[in-house]
RNA sequence: GAGGGUGUAGCGAAGUUGGUUAUCGCGACGGCCUGUCACGCCGUAGACCGCGGGUUCGAGUCCCGUCAUCCUCGCCA
């Protein structure tokens, strides 16, 4: 029945100006609002591009008048008519369509809408639950609408800019042998191998490595990764990186050309002009200065070390835990108009701190040009230095924390530092990157008391530790980065490993023997000994990038269908149970939690 | 595995030290309206206050349990 009426579709919604003036269209789009004013009605008609103002005039038939008061919100409808300029007086600044209207001469409903779950606004009211479970409606909104958009621009920008530099696009398998890096995978039972699985990868990171050897020495993927792990406001179970590889390289290569493509995309997609080159940062300086390996560089608020005073202090506290070789760390709290540093302020940082494992947040005050309050009697006779080390001003606050573990303790007063850089106003808006390089290749593994690899088994050591490697995992760096965006780790990397007996080095210190490894990662070693060239790569989160250029705080709302933090998909309610045959061919069964046991 | 927040009409919220009829806005439905554009005006319907139990003369409000959901720790490159 509309064939006809799609075949001349001529516009859309957002497309109408003046010069369309007196031109017959159709626009198919969706009744956005219905402002009935007796004989004369305004259809706000929406489609993806914009708004259009449809009008059935006084004059016209009955009939047309009916259908138009008949019409409801969320209405498919196709309206045929000619665009009139509209009057000066009646000229909508507000509107990119605002200075035009459609005179409705024949409107058909294409399709009817049931009564609204929520109203469809720019930014909906309802609460997530609802808005998942209904994502279509969602989607029709301004502000989803806006963030597909942002992030079809993100992705293509970053296809553009690598295919003119000679990258490959290459689709890696989505089920593959299970190797696992660290997160727990998912597993796809086989129908032909009883008791096989495939798994589905938790990122390309094998085959892409294999691909270097393969020759294809510029390649990169839009790649789903899957990784089955409890989720947050900036993870979800499956999530999709810009996976990108190199043969022939070294860090400054790959660095260099990621500054590229993001000083590339931030200005095509956002006219935005990053600096050339992005600061840089050692995992060590940047855990020492701002307490985290990813931290907001949107304000400054450094942190100080504050052993060394403490020790010839009068606090015991402190005094114990910096003989016994732990860490003691202060931070400056501007004085500010927002926050008052009230006792219930301090609580509410020191409850901050304490989530991160930190037994208390010490403070003190500096009032008319000397410590009070808090710890401050204790440091009478190192006043001056207390001064001198955090450069605290009149009317500041210092805080501190002391933990035995210097990890616990940065953590601690990292989270400080960005609810401070929050309540004191202190961020400044824009983008701000850094590279966070040298990272320890290895980390202690409290389980086993063992060790276990950083960031994956796959990474170059530095050159300078090839031979202590076995001696002194500990203070190993990799030839590791990551990328840094306003507080979030939206890119990591390394030049990888690309000798076999290197590789097993590794495995061994992990506590994979050579059998095992040759169980596990056989085919990768069996790669390596056919001239793999040396190679390194980078993967940005492609989600949470996305997530920070549409200014929002969680990667659902840059996600078509996302799951929730249940890991559940609320429209389509997956994990469903599935039919008894189809377990019965893929020869599972299943057992339920005693406490759970179903029918 | 753990901690915290939330749950009141279709949606978003208010609801005081426990008190009689649970408010408000939007939406829906009906009516009026010739220029609106978040149209306006008049009217109507719509709530097992997440669910279960308890305390009480009386519970949306207090207690216990439970479910859902969000945030976070652990976990996760």
């Amino acid at each position: 029945m509309s064939e006809e009426l799609f075949s001349q579709r001529t516009t859309t919604c957002g497309a109408l100006t003046k010069a369309d003036d007196g031109a017959r269209v159709v626009l198919n789009g969706w009744v956005h609002r219905n402002r009935n004013h007796g004989s004369v009605h305004f259809i706000n008609l929406r489609d993806r591009y914009g708004i259009t103002q449809v009008v059935v005039d006084d004059d016209a038939p009955a009939e047309l008048a009916a259908l138009a008061d008949s019409l409801r919100l969320e209405y498919c409808i196709a309206v045929t008519g000619v665009v009139r300029r509209r009057p000066d007086s009646m000229i909508n600044a507000e509107m990119s369509t605002g200075e035009i209207e459609v005179k409705a001469e024949k409107i058909e409903i294409l399709s009817r809408c049931a009564p609204l779950p929520f109203q469809i606004e720019e930014t909906t009211q309802a609460r997530e639950e609802l808005r998942l479970k209904y994502r279509y409606l969602d989607l029709r909104s301004k502000g989803m609408q806006d963030r597909m958009r942002l992030r079809h621009d993100f992705i293509l920008s970053m296809r553009n800019f690598l295919a003119s530099r000679d990258f490959y696009e290459i689709e890696t398998p989505t089920m593959i042998r299970s190797t696992p890096e660290g997160a727990r995978d998912f597993l796809v039972p086989s129908r032909h191998y009883p008791g096989k699985f495939y798994a589905l990868p938790q990122s390309p990171q094998l085959f892409k490595q294999i691909l270097m050897v393969g020759g294809m020495d510029k390649y990169f993927q839009v790649a789903r990764c899957y990784r089955d792990e409890d989720a947050r406001g900036d993870r979800q179970l499956e999530f999709t990186q810009l996976d990108l590889e190199m043969s022939f390289v070294t860090r400054e290569d790959i660095l260099a050309l990621m500054e590229e493509l993001f000083v590339h995309v931030f200005k095509e997609v956002m006219d935005y002009d990053l600096p050339a080159n992005f600061r840089r940062l050692t995992y060590e300086d940047a855990m020492n200065t701002y307490g985290s390996d990813k931290p907001d560089l949107r304000f400054d608020l450094p942190l100080v070390d504050f052993a060394d005073i403490a020790l010839k202090s009068s606090f015991t506290t402190f005094k114990q835990i910096a003989e016994a070789g732990g860490t003691i760390k202060a931070i400056v709290a501007p004085a500010s108009e927002e926050v008052a540093f009230s006792r219930k302020y301090i609580t509410s940082l020191e409850d901050a701190a304490k989530v991160y494992g930190a037994q208390g947040l010490a403070w003190m005050k500096v009032e008319n040009g000397s410590l009070s309050g808090g710890i401050s009697k204790f440091f009478e006779d190192q006043e001056e230095q207390v001064l001198q080390r955090t450069q605290a001003g009149e009317g500041d606050m210092i805080l501190f924390v002391a933990h035995q573990s210097w990890r616990r303790c940065c953590a601690s007063l990292s989270a400080v530092r960005n609810k401070l850089g929050r309540d004191l106003m202190l961020i400044k808006p824009g983008f701000e990157f850094a590279w966070i390089i040298d990272f320890p290749l290895f980390e202690a593994d409290e389980e086993s008391g063992g060790w276990t690899a950083a960031h994956h088994m796959f990474s170059m050591p530095q050159q300078q530790y090839l031979d202590t490697l076995e001696s002194d995992p500990a203070s190993v760096k990799g030839d590791l980065y990551d990328l840094v965006l306003n507080g979030y780790e939206v890119a990591s990397g390394s030049i990888r490993i690309h000798d076999v007996e290197l590789q097993k080095r590794i495995f061994r210190i992990c506590g994979i023997d050579d059998a095992e490894a040759e169980e596990r990662f056989g085919f990768l070693l069996e790669a390596f000994r056919y001239s793999p060239p040396p190679h390194g790569g980078i993967a940005p989160g492609i989600d949470r990038m996305v997530m920070v250029l549409a200014e929002q705080s969680s990667i659902h709302e840059v996600i078509a269908f996302p799951k929730n933090t249940a890991a559940i998909s609320p429209m389509d309610n997956a994990p469903s149970e599935v039919d008894p045959k189809q377990l019965e061919e893929l020869h599972l069964s299943v057992i339920y939690p005693p406490e759970k046991e179903q029918e």
